[in-house]
DNA sequence: ACAAATCGTGATATCGATATCACGATCTAT
DNA sequence: ATAGATCGTGATATCGATATCACGATTTGT
């Protein structure tokens, strides 16, 4: 077994010793940045790498006030359409010379605040988030004195005049509904979760507005608010519609993940998706998409959420963004599948 | 508009100085470890609060000569099957103090040490590692030097002696195979990935044990390595497999992503999974189990990896660890459903 | 009641890297 | 040829927190 020569990580100061310089100078090769002679450049570049030397972010960041790594905040990383924002968000961060931070809130007001909280601490550079709801307010608020950069991602919060990245929900919602309303379904259901999100109100909204548009009623009845936007959320939300006397012929759910729990229950009572219930949702599941093309889904373009997301944080962090806050709003896709129905013609099915 | 008073944010000097006590009564509060006046702990309290001062983790890691925080390092982390251990880990990191930062190598050696490099940069307290593959042995060697601890997730390296938690693919393939055997195929082919990593030499061994087990001959045309485990990795060598003459009446593919291509080669050359084509792979898709029972798979505990690895990691990091390498293998499950043809009873489907 | 132990607090040095200023050596311009 | 600019390098102070030692004040034991 080897055995290293010294029990601790080399320091800038075992590499200039051992190149004959002073730590300056190494810091100026390891910087690539003043006028090092090409000569003693060398000397160190091989003291680098004999020594195995790589300098200390913590110092590093420590004395120069800042460092290079990003925050990324999501409720929760296993849901495709978070999982894929970070792809970006990461992809744009590494490609700009960032480190990224991953947190997962799992839709908890308190552990976003401890992992804000932690990226204060490591004095991260810049914070993408996507918020619990507006219930996380106090603290983005608690960010500012901090002067923490941050970039809002999906959901908005009023009062919060950070740049933000976010889907048309409103049009998303409206297309949806409108969707359903011109395969004759007229109880059409919503299944959505907090009002305290932006999406869900927005979403509730275009719900709201298709009908209106269409000149049917509005019937609180069939609007269920599930615990949060997930399989269980929907499911509950569900059992709970199908159990009135006058069951929805169609269910729109907030997002895909209560599309799951929705049709589970749907089938659990014995009834079949689309011709009993036709459901359709907000946001896809690519590789349940690809498996079996089943779920009419408004699709967002995730991936770019991030990208753009990343984007706008690192031009604030570089000085590169005007004062104003900056709003970005993408277009989703209506991508027809089984779900609603469609493929049946025009037929009702609830008469 | 208001205005902070001061520009930069508050540090544990001028806490002391609002509190009336010096830098180091301050620390002794934050670290709620020495003996503080209960009256005077209430001043520097009072004094945090309303400077809303945080303790600056660059300092403290620096002084400390480490940190907590862990770097979670995988190939793809929107692949249900790592976004999972991500979770897991994340979470028990979380309940012991930890923080977590999550890379995402996307199986290129040089982004993978890119990571390390900078974790250890980061003076992380450990890592959680699934490497590219055998290639990433040079990247972990370079590690030992600097001591930072790390377990290894999902996929074992030869050579390196580091603490692993694993899958038993070599049983869980035999079982898949001898499962497709059951169901009377005698041509079945195995989709895999570069034999650099070693999960998927293990499903080839295992494959191969399953059909020496029974009798049949191994043929190497029917072994196809994708470019890599993903569906485009899937769909190319399904394709190839296809062209043949003698084409397979199952197909067992080296993971989740790569089945999914599989049956998009499969479905666009005009055939039927299962009736045409029998599929059956190594990892679950949860959601889309959920919305659709279809694949056929080999379950991993996954988010139990996640736990599992953390655990042995920070067991570790607290020296509660004995010497010697630690080696956990999960068992998989068989789960049965409807690509691999079992519904329809024991009749063959190629004769 | 008095020595000894304990308590609460502070002064100082330090972690590793870099910003800043300084300084001798070399180069440039006229 | 000489003043002035530029180059290459180093010395020193500093970032924010804490480990360590020190010290007066209080408590404890007998």
């Amino acid at each position: 077994m080897m055995r290293d020569v010294d029990g601790a990580a080399p320091t800038i100061r075992d590499v200039a010793r051992a190149a004959g310089v002073s730590p300056m100078t190494v810091s100026r090769v390891i910087n690539e940045s003043a006028r090092v002679r090409p000569e003693t450049r060398k000397q160190v570049e091989a003291a680098i790498t004999s020594l195995g030397y790589v300098p200390n972010n913590l110092a590093r960041g420590l004395t120069r006030q800042k460092t290079s790594t990003l925050g990324l905040i999501v409720p929760d990383f296993t849901d495709p359409f978070f999982s894929l924002i970070l792809r970006g968000a990461e992809d744009v961060a590494r490609r700009a010379g960032f480190g990224v931070i991953l947190c997962n809130t799992a839709s908890d007001v308190e552990r976003e605040d401890a992992y804000l909280e932690d990226m204060v601490a490591h004095r991260a550079a810049g914070l993408l988030i996507a918020p619990v709801g507006d219930r996380s307010r106090a603290n983005l608020r608690r960010l500012v004195p901090h002067r923490v950069p941050f970039v809002l991602i999906d959901r908005a919060i009023p009062g919060i005049e950070s740049d933000l990245v976010q889907g048309d929900s409103i049009d998303g919602a409206r297309q949806l509904v409108a969707h359903l309303i011109g395969l004759r379904h007229r109880r059409i259901a919503h299944v959505t979760e907090s009002q305290d999100v932006s999406t869900a109100r927005d979403r509730l909204r275009g719900y709201r507005e298709a009908l209106e548009a269409a000149g049917l009623p509005f019937d609180p009845e069939l609007v269920v608010e599930g615990k949060s936007a997930t399989m269980q959320g929907g499911y509950d939300a569900t059992q709970a519609l199908l159990a009135r006397e006058a069951a929805p012929t169609a269910i729109f759910t907030v997002n895909n993940l209560a599309a799951v729990g929705s049709i589970r229950a749907i089938r659990e009572r014995g009834l079949t998706v689309p011709d009993d219930v036709a459901v359709v949702c907000f946001d896809d599941i690519e590789l349940a998409a690809l498996l079996h093309p089943f779920l009419t889904v408004m699709a967002q373009p995730a991936e770019t959420f991030g990208t753009i997301a990343a984007q706008l944080l690192i031009d604030r962090i570089a000085g590169r963004a005007t004062e104003r806050r900056r709003r970005v709003v993408l277009p989703a896709d209506l991508i027809v599948r089984v779900s609603c129905g469609a493929e049946r013609g025009i037929q009702p099915n609830g008469g």
